[in-house]
Parts: C-alpha cells; structure tokens; sequence
DNA sequence: AAAAAAC
C-alpha cells in the first residue's frame, strides 16, 4: 500500500514523501478515498493512529480548487482542546508546504486580534476549539455559510467536556450542504445520535481499537504512603530507579497538585517542566514544545495531557495519582509504548486506593503487578490520627520499612504550605524571579545527580514560562 | 476527590 494510489494530489504526494511518509496507516487508507470522493466520513479511530493525516491530507488536495473569501472560511475543523488544535495546525503546515493556504487557529486565551486578521483576510482552513469559535461568530467577526467541509475530531471527548450542544449549534449555522467528517474513539448512544442528525450516507471507517494494554508497555505499580510528600518521595525514587527513561509524563488529577508537584521537582533538580489547563496559553504551548524537543525531560500534567497529544516518543508514564476514571488510565498509559516502541508506565497507589485501583484491573482485563511491597489493603485508612491510635503496631512496621533517606527528607513542602522564600508564590509554577531556594538556583548541591539528563538545574528555565495565570487576569 | 473550554 503507498500514498500514490490513495488519489492525493501531486504536491501533497511530494509533501508526505518530503515528511518521510511511505504507506499509510489503516485509517488514512480507508478514509482518504472517500473524502476525495466527497462523502461523509465516520471514523472510528483512537489518537495515535495516523487520523490527523487522513482527513487533513485529502482536504488539502480537495482546497486546491477555489480561493477564500474574507471572513467566509472555507472548511473548518473543531477539535475539543487547545493543544489538539494547534497541532492540527502544525499538520496542515507540514503538508501544505508545497499551497499559498491561510490557516486560521481560533482557540481561548490567545488575543482576538491575530485571529480577526486571519478571518478577515480570508481562510482556506480555520481550526478551532467551540468555546472561542462561537465568540467570534457572535461578534460577527465570522459567517459560517460558506464552510463546505466539516470535521468534527474527538467527538466523545468533546461528549466528555460537555461541548456536545456548542457542536450542534455549530452544525446548524453551516449549510446542509457540506461534507462532514466525523471522528471518535467509540460511539456512545450520545454520539450516535449525532451521526444520525448531522451525516448525509456516511462511509464507515473503523480501525481495530488499539488494545488497551499494548504489549509493548510495562505496567507496574507502586505502593505509597497517601502524605502527598510520602508519595513525592516515592516518585523521585521511581523516576531515579528507572531504566532507559528518556523523558516522562507524570499525571496528577488535580492542577494544583501538578503546581506543588512541579516545585517540588524543580526544588530537587530534575529538568522538569509542568502542563495544565490553568497555566496561561503561551506557557502550555512552550512547555509542550520543549517536552517534544527534549529540552525537558520530566512533564507533569493534568489530563488535558491525557489523550490525543501527539508526542512521538514518551518513554515512561508516571501516574502520581490513580486517576479517577479508569478509562482515563488507559488513555494516560496510551501516551507512552506507541508505534511499537517499549513503554513502561508506573502507578503510585496508596491504601486509599483501592477501588480506583480495582476498577483499572478490571479495564484492563488484568492485575497490575506491584513493584516492590505492596499495599495492605485490609490496614484501616482512615486519617492518620485514628490508625496511630487504633494500630499502633502497624504503623511503626510501615516506618521501619522506609529507608533512611526517605524517613529524613522533611516534607518538601505541604500541599498547602509554601517553601521559604516564596510565600507570595502562585500555585502555578514558580517564578524564578524570586529568590528560589539555593539548590535551585545552582547553589551548593546536597546530593549529586547522577544522571544530568534527568537531573538539571532550574535556573534556565524562561521566566515567563513560570509566570502563572493571574497576572494576566491582573493586567486587564 | 478532576479535567477540559469563552469572556
């Protein structure tokens, strides 16, 4: 199978060569024809497997007939996050170099002004997330009518985020007409529901769901204390105990615990940078790009992290936290063993666990192997207070456990509590501005990193990239 | 107990 046989056009042909793309995936093989051919397309197809490509491909070739007209895009692409958008876009810059196409990104926490210029000149392509696409249409800055192809991407994420009636609004502003190409990872009743209302005699392409343990992934997971500084603890030692880590994503489910836990590592050296749906938009999009690039080794992130983004090579996954849904610790793991590569992917689970933890095994249709000793989970877990006194023994049976190092290393810092020196800090993340403390700031080192990769000073780290999100709220 | 998304 090659992409010459698929009816591309010459110069997105040479474009795909040029990437250094010779065969198809699985999805792009199938849907490419029938977008050529003009019909509706559902794609049942997880991230990961080539689906950008298959619809931004042909729409090049199809947008090669014909010319935009200010402030009437041409095709339009809705996808359920920022980054996802944007990545979109990096697509259509890849393989349209050999086109003159104006792409158009409208997505939150960007000024409106760039975005309005790119409208009012004329876009061939506008990719957008719902939210800020409807602000410009209300604002009259956008007409919908003369959109004559439609995507829809990830739509049960967008399910997920609530997005469904911002979709259908969206739907009904463009003619009947168009084509649409509809794209989810499964279809729920909800999903179904819109296919039916909003695809004309769809073409029908499924990709076989991705198994959700890859074989190449190595699942473990590791016992913890539930103290956030116990389980801090735990992570450096994992991350330090790992092999071949190249670089790794650690989810925590909450954003503020990414913000204490990134400090944290920063405060211990580790080249670390941190991604969340809180951080303003200039920072989420330079931390991703210098996690790409390898400038940072070590990205912790909430699960805007979690599906879809599109990371080549991630060597580990960390999870800080047992996420919540289950289905969510398929779609973190999913960041790490892609395209056939090993992947090792390392939970923290602490007595609190349990059925977060029972609910995965089930998910995933097996038992998580522990690493090291494993949970009681028969100990009672109520607050620390009431075990001390309840099960005196089993708490000093849990301390002689712990190595030294670990019994002398002071909490870190509280989740709540802020070290020295940076009171006034913002969650989210720390200003080097300040003073940060002397580790940080390349000073006297109390243990030696031994491995500089992983391991690295902060004070590189751009100051805006540490700015957080209230001074932007302050300025205006 | 969460996160994501417009201002």
């Amino acid at each position: 199978m090659s992409f010459s046989t698929l009816g591309l056009s010459e110069k997105v042909l040479a474009a795909v060569e040029a990437s250094g793309y010779t065969e198809p995936t699985a999805i792009q093989a199938g849907a490419i024809p029938y977008v050529l051919e003009r019909r509706d397309v559902l794609g049942i197809a997880q991230t990961g497997t080539g689906k950008t490509a298959s619809f931004t491909l042909p729409m090049i070739t199809l947008l090669e007939k014909g010319r935009a007209r200010a402030r009437m895009p041409r095709t339009l692409i809705l996808e359920p996050t920022r980054e996802l958008a944007a990545q979109v876009e990096d697509n259509f810059n890849r393989y349209g170099v050999n086109h003159k196409l104006n792409v158009a990104l409208l997505i939150g926490g960007v000024s409106f002004a760039e975005q309005d210029r790119k409208l009012e000149r004329g876009a061939d392509v506008l990719i957008a997330t719902p939210g800020r696409l409807l602000d410009h249409f209300e604002r009259g800055k956008l007409l919908l009518q003369g959109v004559d192809i439609l995507v829809i991407d990830e739509a049960d994420r967008m399910l997920d985020m609530g997005f469904i009636p911002d979709i259908e609004r969206i739907c009904k502003l463009i003619p009947f007409t168009r084509q649409t190409l509809f794209f989810s990872a499964t279809m729920p009743s909800e999903i179904q529901r819109l296919t039916d209302t909003f695809l004309q005699n769809p073409a029908k392409v499924e990709v076989a769901k991705a198994s959700t343990t890859a074989d190449t992934v190595t699942q473990r997971i590791a016992a913890a204390e539930p103290e956030d500084y116990e389980k801090r603890a735990k992570l450096r030692e994992l991350i330090e105990g790992a092999e071949d880590l190249q670089n790794a994503i650690v989810f925590c489910n909450r954003k503020r615990d990414v913000a204490t836990l990134f400090r944290s590592l920063v405060r211990h050296e580790f080249s670390v940078g941190a991604l969340h749906g809180d951080m303003d938009q200039r920072s989420r999009m330079t931390m991703l790009d210098n996690f790409k690039k390898g400038n940072i080794k070590i990205l912790v992130a909430s699960d805007v992290a979690a599906r879809g983004l599109d990371i080549p090579s991630v060597s580990h996954v960390f999870n800080f936290d047992l996420p919540i849904q289950a289905e969510d610790y398929v779609h973190r793991i999913g960041r790490t063993g892609r395209a056939g590569r090993d992947g090792t992917a390392i939970s923290i689970v602490t007595g609190k666990d349990e059925k977060a933890l029972q609910a995965i095994n089930e998910t995933i249709g097996k038992e998580l192997e522990w690493v090291g000793e494993p949970v009681d989970f028969s100990a009672p877990v109520e607050e620390k207070k009431s075990r001390r006194r309840s099960t005196r023994g089993q708490k000093d049976k849990n301390r002689s456990r712990k190595s030294k190092a670990e019994a002398q290393e002071a909490p870190v810092q509280e989740a709540d509590s802020v070290p020295a020196g940076l009171e006034e800090q913002p969650m989210v993340p720390m200003h080097t501005e300040r003073r940060a403390p002397a580790r940080a700031r390349g000073g006297r080192r109390t243990n030696q990193p031994k491995d500089e990769a992983i391991f690295r000073n902060a004070s590189h780290i751009p100051a805006f990239l540490l700015r957080e999100t209230r001074s932007k709220v302050q300025s205006r």
